[in-house]
RNA sequence: GGAGCAGUGGCCGAGCGGCUGAAGGCGACGGUCUUGAAAACCGUUGUACCGAAAGGUACCGGGGGUUCGAAUCCCUCCUGCUCCGCCA
């Protein structure tokens, strides 16, 4: 959420962040109701201010000025109902828009309409040649008995699968080797509750918009959610958090949870696209500063980085354009990672910088040492390591020709030692 | 799921229809004293909104009601604790 000081003094600059970030939002209409708002606001307040006034001189007086005082009062209450008519009609309106106003991106986001439009900041690793007839992961993942998407989908539907023996454990150990780096890196790891309420979708930001992205529990109105983001950042939601507890670093292993409505027909084959996934997320929580958030944003970017280098997987970074980015983010780099069979760089990371978005919508504030004024938090939040999706890439990439895979080395000590998945005979 | 009890400021805790934004204590901050510190004493110490300011308004778990007036009475929801049931 902004600031509505902030859509008053300068309107243009949201309706630019509305155009360029591809939100329709009607900011004159949200600065009318706004001010019609105030007015009765003030109106209201000023009646309180007499109804006291008269409701505390009522046992001074005599009974015939009792009478006359009533009277005023039941003037003053009809006219409180009317305004608190007009209330009840406006409040809801300024409300759902300002739940809509985008947070304006910063000035390097480069413009642009989609994903397509990103752009690449740098590349990181060798794209590996194949002197033999690489498999994609799906084959490569029946042969060694490890994935089997075909029994998942018969006993959960469309976009599920199984992962066996070798492949459950390597799906594991990718995660837990990821959380070892994060946690290594003094982030808190937290085990967390992963149905949240509407409450805290709303204060990242999911909602109201990610409401069809979202499997929803309605008989006791609680959301799966698609992302340990949801609860890591609003972990500490609706307090004024000491000023020498930020940064809050904080990482979590979570299952993930997506319906993927309106995808239909997109990205159907393997394991890219699935409706449950399990991701390592990290967030920080800083000081309201532009400086400290950028100082984050980069610290997690290259926890990310760090992963991937480990793992040995060739990925570029990117400057996510204006309009892929989200409602409430500021800037975001993704990594991609180079995925054979896709032929192409592939979104496996996502790092995004709110600035006071998510913290001004769940009331996440610290007060400020010097000035003793309560301040929103900034938040950021990246990918660690998402899996299977990265299973596509490792799959992919350490194949050998004689059908068997490479274990990554940092892996290893995560599988007992093992260095090759080789096929069943 | 059933029964009972409770939810007040950073914390503890009083208030149980108007003079209470809220006693008292602790903590924190400023000052006096001290070579420095402690102790003692004095003062300050919730949040948000309106206002240039003076000042005003709202908030005692959330929402609603009764009343001229509610932290205080009523309803409802949420959360916690205790007991019972059920399940792990």
């Amino acid at each position: 959420m902004i600031d509505i000081k902030q859509i008053r003094d300068n309107p243009e600059q949201f309706k630019d962040a509305c155009s360029a970030k591809h939100f329709n939002v009607d900011i004159d209409g949200l600065l009318a109701v706004d001010a019609e708002l105030k007015t009765v606001k003030q109106q209201l307040q000023d009646i309180s201010t007499d109804k006291n006034r008269l409701g505390r001189s009522i046992p001074k007086l005599s009974p015939e000025e009792k009478q006359s005082a009533l009277s005023q009062l039941s003037e003053l209450k009809q006219r409180e109902a009317e305004y608190n008519e007009q209330l009840g009609q406006l409040q809801p309106q300024f409300d759902e828009l300002m739940q809509q106003v985008p947070q304006p991106a910063d000035d390097d986001v480069p413009l642009g309409k989609d994903d397509t439009e990103n752009i690449e900041i740098r590349k990181e690793g060798e794209i590996p040649r194949f002197d033999f007839e690489p498999k994609d992961h799906v084959q490569l993942g029946l042969a060694l008995g490890i994935i089997d998407i075909e029994r998942g989908v018969k006993l959960a539907g469309t976009r599920n699968y199984f992962l066996k023996g070798d492949g459950a454990l390597l799906h594991w150990a990718v995660l837990r080797f990821a959380m070892d780096l994060v946690a290594g890196r003094g982030y808190v790891p937290l085990s967390v509750p992963l149905l949240m309420k509407d409450e805290a979708m709303r204060g990242t930001g999911y909602y109201p918009g990610s409401e069809d992205q979202t499997y929803r529990m309605e008989k006791d109105q609680l959301n799966l959610v698609g992302t340990a983001e949801v609860p890591l950042t609003a972990y500490r939601m609706g307090e004024i958090v000491d000023a020498d507890e930020l940064p809050l670093k904080y990482v979590a292993l979570s299952s993930c949870f997506r319906r993927e409505a309106g995808a239909a027909g997109k990205d159907t084959y393997g394991l890219y696209r699935i409706h449950q996934f399990d991701k390592v997320e990290q967030v920080v929580v800083c000081a309201n500063s532009a400086e400290e958030s950028r100082k984050y944003h980069e610290e997690i970017l290259a926890n990310a980085e760090a992963v991937m280098r480990d793992l040995g997987l060739p990925y570029r970074v990117v400057n996510v354009c204006t309009g892929d980015l989200g409602r409430g983010q500021a800037k975001k780099f993704d990594i991609e990672a180079w995925m054979p069979s896709r032929g192409k760089y592939c979104e496996t990371h996502s790092a995004s910088k709110f600035y006071e978005f998510q913290a001004r919508r769940m009331n996440l504030r610290y007060k400020e040492p010097g000035t003793k004024r309560n301040l929103f938090c900034h938040t950021l939040n990246n990918t660690v390591i998402a899996s299977p999706r990265i299973l596509i890439p490792i799959l992919e990439l350490y194949q050998n020709a004689d059908g068997s895979l490479t274990i990554p080395e940092v892996l290893r000590p995560y599988m007992n030692g093992k260095q090759k998945i080789t096929q069943p005979s």
